[in-house]
DNA sequence: GGCAGCCAAGAAAGCGCTATCATCCAGCCG
DNA sequence: CGGCTGGATGATAGCGCTTTCTTGGCTGCC
């Protein structure tokens, strides 16, 4: 019939995996109804149908998704950029987006850009590169012309930003209310002196966190005590230094909130070491509610988020887009899950 | 020259990204040499290959993994099973993987069997469709047969267990020492009621870790009490229970030793919660030294083993086994790291 | 000087699948 | 009753790259 040789190498029928050409043959149809009926892209009678699906069983066949990537464009495959694989908190993430993908039929290509831009970008060419179907990024270094002009290649959800275009969805916790609910709970306590460790500045979720701290001292009539704030790079030494830095100046506090849980843990070691009691002499907040903080001495208080359901929303938002739906991109609200490390001032 | 449309579609000059063919075309040269130029396939004339690379940068030719996936069966891209993206402990692992085959040019596909035979052999299935080049397992529940069967289709490194073949490499690190190395600690430190708590028993890893405790024991002629071992299944809440199931039988120990820090941070709490204070009370010890570790309170004694290092030694065996070298895969000695959590049993 | 032996380079055949176009056979209307 | 619409198939041209297989020009050696 063809000319092309069907039967690719007689000789090794166990070796060689079945293709889609080899079903078609077994089924005495032609490749087109394989793959309109693995696609179902057009309607196949049902004897025809029958025999494909024998077919199929028959030899075993699976679609080899690098082929159909190449032809025609699609790789059911979604690029993951994330920071570093192995990040406790996006890795929650990760973990939301696996679940979503993987009941869809796709699978996530994850990458990690370290925080540097330039691997961010390295990385989204990559991705490029091997044609995935669409990316989601968990909280973007780029810049938002960056994010928008790759966009245009294709659907794109990020994380932790404030933006959208054409084929760019975006997707951001309420942040600001996050940090101000935690430092309501802290003034409700009774606390006044509140000291607030921030996450790296060029982080948007550290910009905002720090305004809902700032937002609920205004709302009670405190003033802001910028010596009462300390950069701590969202990293346990970071939270660690932070107190230190304060005890060693002699700053006052009856309460501290760290822009996250990392740094709220490095914050009760550096206390721990001077001998200073949480709850009963400094309360302590965290953010993010990681799973290991039900697990710290004390249990921390901490603003849930999470991230794994930010992922699982973000991945089915980036499916809606490829599949023409409407994405739906309602993050769930901030809840602050109140522990054992937060107590009411020592008076 | 060639019959083949070589211009795809003119109209779009700035929408298709550039193909091998255009960098031919644009460098005066045909397919096959450029090819040969990337690949590094065969010797190119100074002339021609000057002009390839001109040709390149200037249509910022990017290669296209998926076709030359599909054309040379080689798609530079290395799976790697995990059994939950997201975990604290085989994130680290993920990590070492990733920086080594990045370098080397692979990229990592990370798929999770979620500590399920059903969800790993789907995995891996997926895997093998996708035409990866090797694979990577951390941990398999597989059974050794299946390995060996999946290592018939292409190169595997599994880790946590004693297994080899054609194709098929292992790396365990010495857990028997690690737990032999605390032990002895805690003996060392005047220890005689040392409480044990297990990892799930089908893991090689906490049988092994069962054994190293038991020698050490057996070394100093201390008799094994199984009352003082418990099964805490690797998860913190396992070693919660583990420590208020002897507390509330009335055993008595003045040390654990946990077979993952996880469950050393369980039973943390759980002393916490009773008012037993570490180490003066009881002495802690953990296993894998998770980077969080030194952030508990007090910061905890552990057995470290960098799962990091196993993944980069992993990934180096799998690149020198594709490309025909041998691969070296000494894993790292155990190492005891001392911190807080230790010290002299109450008097 | 002529021919084997080599080496750089080109031509062309796929890899396994999708998508476009052509085809064919029913059924239907005027 | 013939042309027409239309749904089910088949044929076929790629997707972008690798990899033989060839070819043509040189060198080297008797």
């Amino acid at each position: 019939m063809a000319k092309r040789p069907v039967a690719p190498s007689p000789a090794s029928p166990a070796t060689r995996v079945a293709t889609l050409q080899m079903v078609a043959q077994d089924a005495g149809v032609s490749p087109s109804t394989v793959s309109r009926f693995l696609n179902g892209t057009a309607a196949i009678s049902d004897d025809k149908r029958a025999a494909i699906d024998a077919a199929i069983r028959k030899l075993k066949f699976v679609p080899n998704p690098v082929a159909s990537g190449l032809a025609g464009g699609r790789s059911r495959c979604i690029g993951v950029v994330t920071q570093a694989l192995g990040s406790p908190f996006y890795g929650q993430g990760l973990m939301g987006i696996e679940d979503v993908l993987n009941d869809a039929g796709y699978a996530p290509l994850c990458v990690s850009g370290h925080w540097r831009e330039a691997d961010e970008q390295r990385c989204i060419a990559s991705l490029l590169a091997r044609r995935v179907d669409g990316i989601i990024i968990l909280t973007a270094c780029l810049s938002d012309e960056a994010l928008l002009e790759h966009a245009r290649k294709l659907p794109i959800v990020v994380t932790g930003r404030d933006l959208h275009g054409a084929r760019l969805r975006s997707l951001t916790f309420d942040n600001h209310e996050g940090t101000r609910l935690a430092t309501e709970h802290l003034l409700a306590l009774g606390h006044r002196n509140i000291a607030f460790i921030k996450g790296t500045s060029s982080h948007p979720d550290a910009v905002e966190r720090l305004r809902g701290y700032r937002s609920a001292l205004k709302a009670h009539g405190i003033a802001y005590n910028a010596a009462l704030t300390a950069q701590g790079h969202f990293i346990e030494e970071g939270g660690e230094r932070a107190v230190e830095h304060w005890l060693d100046n002699g700053q006052t506090f009856s309460a501290i909130l760290a822009a996250n849980d990392q740094m709220a843990c490095g914050a009760a070691l550096a206390l721990h070491r001077r001998g200073i009691r949480v709850p009963e002499d400094v309360s302590l907040i965290g953010f993010d509610d990681l799973p290991g903080s039900r697990y710290m001495l004390p249990p921390l208080t901490s603003v849930r988020h999470s991230i794994f359901e930010i992922g699982a929303i973000a991945a089915r938002a980036i499916i809606a887009m490829l599949e023409n739906g409407a994405p739906q991109l309602q993050a769930p609200a901030p809840l602050l899950v109140i522990r054992d490390s937060t107590g009411a001032p020592p008076s």
